[in-house]
DNA sequence: GATACTAGACCAACCGGTCGGTTTGTGGAG
DNA sequence: CTCCACAAACCGACCGGTTGGTCTAGTATC
């Protein structure tokens, strides 16, 4: 990255507008999530927030006018994106839809996504503390598992179409008591610390998700199933 | 219930041991409980706990050596009483674990039990909010987990042997994703304040209780599934 | 009079939020 | 090229309020 003379009229905004201003909000987005995901949003310090993301008062009120913009503002910007490149995008891309969704299931299984047990999952978290206490994350929160179902139910339908997935199931309802028994099985994790009363639902959850399958298809193949 | 000179030595143990002492005791509990229902363990004050039990600091630290102590011994108390007559004695007494299953479960849709949906269940509330803060906490409710999911697994092997419920499925693991797919659709239900969405996902799981059923046994009857 | 219990003023710690003031980067004037 | 004006960015002491917890004084019951 040599400094020699940038061209004086280059457009300052990709990087030397980034510089200061924005660099500090991302910061301070980081910490803030950081610090959401370990303590809840009403027990996250801001004065632990400013130590993280090493900045002040001052600055953390200029870019934001209170803690709920700047805590909102963290939590879309993080859920947002894992939501998206672990769920949705897979999902739409999906072949086969129970494949695709025993795929990230796995991978949860495995530790891949859910990297600390003891923090679990901030989606969960969020909307078990926020729901009934501030609209606005509710309103968010609610929306994001709206997409999720609404992507697995499309994916479901499809499958439907394709001759894969059983006709006779309600494609809304099974998506539906999929995101139930994911975000249920992630909670019970939780409270045990220990994903082996994970890998136990998952084990029932693999048996339903098959059952899903058209008999013609691939039905209960022993390449499927928690690796153990 | 007449005042009138009651026998000098009678047993005070019953009555007279409770006034006073107990009763402001039994208060607190009550109240702890209800606050930390609607506000959680770390945002329940002790103040309005206290202005709720109708008496003062004095009287709580004389009871209790902390709010900790307060706290843990409010929400054992309920969730202990709640989880023995609401799933644990039905399921000790069934004659048919899946019918008895569809029954709790069609009790908890009419909102005969989840009374008020903007709160949510206590325990799945306190599961979230506590594990990953509190040993005491945690432990107690993993606990809970744990008599809940074996009371189904015990329930389901019974059915097993009696030839109602088919055998190539683990009751361990069923039974695991039972409690992971309910206290999802709990938690769905909370973030989405409508109790609708509880109904979709009760559909699905509906359909996969049903499908443990050996083929025998009344299969995929039309009297079961969401009133509608 | 001893014991169990109640009462509420009081404390340090921490909370989110405010505010006057300083630093830093930049565009235009000379 | 230098200098200045101005605004965005940043700083941290400070504020009122609330928290869980302590302490001493007083009261009902045996």
């Amino acid at each position: 990255m040599p400094s020699a003379t940038p061209p004086v009229q280059a457009k300052k905004s990709e990087d030397a507008r980034q510089i200061r201003g924005e660099r500090t909000r991302q910061a301070l987005l980081e910490a803030a999530f950081d610090e959401i995901h370990h303590h809840g949003y009403r027990a996250a310090s801001l004065n632990e927030i400013l130590k993280a993301a090493g900045c002040t008062k001052g600055s953390l009120y200029h870019h934001f006018p209170d803690k709920h913009a700047l805590g909102l503002a963290a939590v879309v910007d993080n859920i947002d994106r894992f939501i998206e490149t672990t769920w949705l995008k897979p999902l739409a891309e999906a072949d086969n839809a129970i494949d695709t969704l025993l795929d990230i299931l796995e991978r949860h299984a495995s530790g891949e996504i859910l990297t600390d047990v003891r923090l679990g999952c901030p989606l969960q978290n969020l909307s078990q503390e926020m729901s009934g206490l501030d609209e606005d994350f509710r309103t968010y929160l609610n929306a994001v598992h709206d997409r999720w179902r609404d992507a697995i139910m499309e994916a479901l339908i499809k499958g439907q179409e394709n001759g894969q997935v059983r006709k006779d199931v309600s494609a809304k309802a099974a998506a539906t008591m999929i995101v139930a028994t994911h975000q249920g099985t992630v909670g019970l994790i939780k409270t045990a610390q220990s994903i082996d009363v994970g890998a136990l639902s998952l084990d029932a959850f693999f048996q339903y998700l098959n059952s899903l399958r058209t008999t013609g298809s691939a039905d209960t193949g022993p390449q499927r199933g928690l690796a153990s």
